[in-house]
DNA sequence: AATCTCACG
DNA sequence: ACGTACGTGAGATTA
């Protein structure tokens, strides 16, 4: 047997420029060609060859209907051209495939499907074939047979249909997806189908009655409003089975013998690619690169470079994790000349460069890995990797991703660092400057697009001297007891072993607890408790499954608990404990140009995550303790997000209470139940939090039901009820939306810019969700924008007042300092004026400190 | 390498 | 009718 693969051509293409396109603003290479498109395909195609080993391969395409525009541009508001910047990738997908040995087939007056449709019926016919077809397109699910399956392409990932795991999906044979689709029609196909009857109700009718025919031959049988709706849409039902019915005998020239893999030509292919600028592909193919000789000096001694004003400096470190790390060495550019630093070069003159302005690519990893070798550098003014996360370039801690994307050819870390070889000295040392020229000639070019898009202040006064701040946060460090934790652990390892007898007695055997699937067997098969949901690979364990199930069995409580005790034993006690370095501290590393919020993100370990919810886990905190003479003292801002929404969309009563120092939950839950503030009932408020965490994440009334267990129709009342009760949030939310969706992207109040291309998208749920991050995001980013602003406050202050005492962690609204027992008044002084001064609202920002002999005392 | 689960704001 | 809260990182299991 032999498989054949049938990949829908103009599908794979219109969805990979749909996902990467918006506002006219996506991938193109340097000489302006859209690639978006084909980038996709590209990467889709190869992963066809990859996974399938295809012996035959063909891509369908849509001729004279090509771009029927009612089939693809379907858009809520009306139908759009298809854009020009996608049709001019096409003839290049076309061409692409043939370097790749594929061959792609359209014909005249018929579409995609049916050349597919075709040939899976040459499969059926002929039991030497089997067929594989690839879409995303739900419509080719009527082809499924014996012979031929789908993988049926989502967001992520796919799932692989065949007639079996169809009809168990969707309770009808394969061939009814054109009764069902008749009934049920496609937007996005531009199937009417019949009005008022969706995929529920069409699907009941199908099980029911089988065919389309037979439903209408016992029509009579039906009643209600489906009756009526059926017998008003009979015409529709039928032109829709016609538009439905993929044609199976297209009159084509070609065969089974037309379409076997052929080799690539990978010269041509290598063209291409660098045409398109495709380097990543490129170097799959160990192609040699064209690459550019730069003539560059080894410096021996450091001194000459003192003449140096304005220097671009890139620095090779020999680990991701720059705390401990060699470093390899340093490249130089001016403007003018090349120089290469060895790492002996640096270490012999300490003091090197410091006169001159610098520029860099991660500012923070420069500065921390030379200080761990007793090396300094400030005066670092610019810096490539920040400024490109605010412009919201494609971007990863290896400088050739972005340096690529902006027309460079910089050799990746994987050509530069073989598994087996190691590195080359001097193709390292060549890229080392060429990286360095990199990010002295792009200088201007991004200042001028920060300037462009308002994001200068936000650069140069927050981000940039919060790089430096970071720094010492991070070379600081904080103290961890590794006795406290070791105790704990023991502690913690007796306790599993009883729970975990406890378990094997109550599930007669004995079994790997924490394997999902393992347990999903024991839970739903072998003790038959009631299941929910399954996922794609089986049932769901999750802690808020096992939480409705707790008074089912015994065995519950107990899994809950194992749960929560390994967690705290493999991440917290282990983890931990291997991340302590020799002066007895951890030192983490904050993610600056990650999150696409504007937060930062705690990386080896994450500081962001130390449990504090519940009791228990809290005492992991006793660990973390301050240097001698010491404090730890740690400042919260109080409601920050809730204070930033009251702001910004003006609501009166919230300011009121905000400046009156309210329990802002309970007086929400007092406006939305009507009652007075002293009658508010603990559920009331915990209701009335739920709604305000709500509103903050981008509410919907799934979300909010499940999160406080009542239906979502009560969970509606109560957003209905809190939208009545503020109409100004009502107002915010909509114009946010609409502005987000005018506009493809939205801002934080310190300008900082999140493009939402989902909002684009063609699914509903992609579009909902892609409305709810534009809801949230300038509310969590200003929050990340203030605490940002007053930590390089706070850094001045201290500087300025010669504090000793040091700030060693944030969590997003707290920060956590190591304070000297002497300076701690003056310090708490200082924290709170910073945090609450960073900029004026129309309400207050209110700042909580606590302190203690650790973090636990200090919470 | 992807998925599940769970820790935090 | 759809299938959901926003933003993260890490460890264990499984494919």
């Amino acid at each position: 047997m032999e498989k054949i693969i049938l990949v829908d051509g103009n599908n794979l293409l219109f969805r990979s420029y749909y996902a990467t396109a918006y506002n006219g603003n996506f991938m193109k290479n340097s000489k302006g060609f859209p690639t978006n498109a084909l980038f996709g395909f590209t990467n889709m195609m190869n992963k066809i060859i990859e996974e399938e080993k295809p012996t035959r391969i063909l891509v369908a395409f849509d001729k004279g209907k090509t771009f029927r525009h009612d089939k693809y541009d379907f858009y809520k508001g009306g139908r759009i051209e298809t854009p020009e910047e996608l049709k001019v990738q096409f003839p290049v997908a076309k061409e692409m495939l043939e370097y790749m040995g594929i061959r792609y087939y359209e014909i005249e007056n018929y579409e995609a499907d049916d050349i597919i449709g075709t040939f899976a019926s040459y499969c059926d016919k002929d039991p030497e074939f089997v067929g594989t077809i690839i879409s995303s397109d739900k419509d080719l699910l009527q082809l499924l047979s014996d012979q031929v399956d789908i993988k049926l392409l989502k967001q992520k990932d796919y799932i692989r249909y065949n007639p079996k795991t169809f009809k168990e999906d969707y309770g009808i044979e394969p061939i009814r997806m054109i009764d069902l689709k008749a009934l049920m029609g496609d937007a996005s196909d531009n199937i009417p189908g019949v009005k008022g009857i969706g995929e529920k109700t069409a699907l009941k009718l199908l099980v029911e009655y089988g065919t389309l025919d037979n439903l209408y031959a016992h029509i009579d049988e039906i009643k209600g409003s489906t009756h009526d709706k059926l017998v008003s849409g009979k015409n529709d039902a039928y032109m829709s089975y016609e538009i439905a019915t993929i044609v199976r005998d297209v009159p084509m020239e070609i065969n089974m013998e037309d379409i076997r893999y052929r080799e690539e030509d990978t010269e041509k292919l290598n063209a291409l690619y660098e045409n398109l600028e495709f380097y990543s592909f490129l170097k799959k193919r160990e192609k040699v690169k064209v690459k550019e000789d730069i003539t560059y000096e080894v410096v021996r001694d450091g001194s000459i470079l003192d003449s140096l004003e304005d220097c671009a400096i890139y620095l090779e470190t020999m680990s991701s994790n720059y705390h401990h790390t060699e470093i390899f060495g340093m490249g130089v550019y001016d403007g003018k000349k090349a120089y290469f630093v060895p790492y002996t070069a640096l270490k012999e003159n300490p003091l090197f460069l410091l006169q001159a302005k610098k520029s860099t690519y991660d500012a923070k990893r420069v500065t921390v890995a030379l200080k761990w070798h007793g090396i300094y550098v400030d005066q670092i003014e610019y810096d490539t990797m920040i400024a490109s996360y605010l412009l919201e370039y494609n971007q990863k801690e290896d400088i050739a991703y972005l340096a690529n994307e902006l027309g460079y050819s910089i050799p990746f870390k994987e050509e530069l660092y073989d598994k087996k070889n190691g590195y080359e000295e001097e193709k390292l040392e060549s890229a080392c400057v060429a990286k360095a020229k990199f990010i002295y000639e792009t200088k201007k070019d991004l200042l001028q697009a920060l300037e462009k898009e308002e994001l200068l202040s936000l650069f140069y006064e927050i981000e940039m001297p919060l790089s430096n701040v970071l720094a010492t946060m991070e070379y600081n460090g904080i103290y961890v007891n590794k006795k406290t934790l070791q105790e704990m652990g023991e502690e913690i390892q007796i306790k599993i072993d009883l729970i975990k007898g406890t378990i094997y007695n109550y599930a007669g055997e004995e079994f790997n607890i924490s394997s999902p699937i393992q347990l999903g067997e024991v839970l739903f098969e072998k003790l038959n408790l009631p299941h929910g949901k399954k996922g794609k690979n089986g049932y769901s364990t999750a802690a808020d499954v096992l939480e409705k199930l707790k008074d089912k069995h015994p065995i519950i409580p107990e899994i809950l608990e194992y749960r929560m005790l390994t967690k705290l034993y493999t991440t917290y006690i282990e983890g931990l404990i291997d991340m302590i370095m020799e002066d007895g501290k951890i030192h983490t590393i904050y993610t600056q140009t990650l999150t696409r919020t504007g937060r930062l993100s705690s990386i080896e370990p994450n500081l962001q995550n130390i449990p504090i919810r519940h009791e228990y886990g809290k005492l992991i905190r006793k660990a973390f303790v301050p240097s001698p003479n010491s404090l730890i003292v740690s400042s919260d801002y109080s409601q920050i997000e809730l204070r930033i929404l009251a702001h910004v969309a003006h609501i009166p009563q919230l300011i009121k209470a905000f400046q009156e120092g309210a329990d802002i939950h309970s007086k929400t839950a007092s406006d939305i139940f009507h009652v007075e503030e002293q009658e508010v009932t603990k559920d009331m408020r915990r209701v009335a939090k739920a709604v305000n965490f709500g509103i903050i994440y981008g509410i919907s009334s799934y979300g909010l039901s499940e999160n406080i267990g009542v239906s979502p129709k009560e969970a509606q009342a109560f957003i209905d009820n809190y939208m009545g009760t503020y109409p100004g949030v009502q107002k915010y939310m909509d114009d946010t939306i609409a502005s987000a969706h005018q506009n493809g992207y939205v801002r934080t109040m310190f300008h900082r810019k999140r493009t939402i291309p989902e909002l684009e998208n063609k699914n509903y749920m992609i579009r909902q969700g892609a409305e709810r991050m534009a809801l949230n995001t300038p509310i969590q980013g200003t929050s990340a924008d203030i605490i940002k602003k007053a930590m390089v406050d706070i850094d001045n202050a201290f500087r300025k007042e010669h504090i000793q005492s040091k700030m060693i962690v944030q969590v997003h609204d707290e920060l956590v300092f190591d304070c000297l027992e002497s300076e701690f008044e003056r310090v708490k002084e200082i924290v709170i004026d910073c945090m609450e001064h960073v900029m004026t609202l129309e309400v207050p920002l209110k700042v909580e400190v606590e302190y203690g002999s650790d973090w636990y005392q200090a919470k």
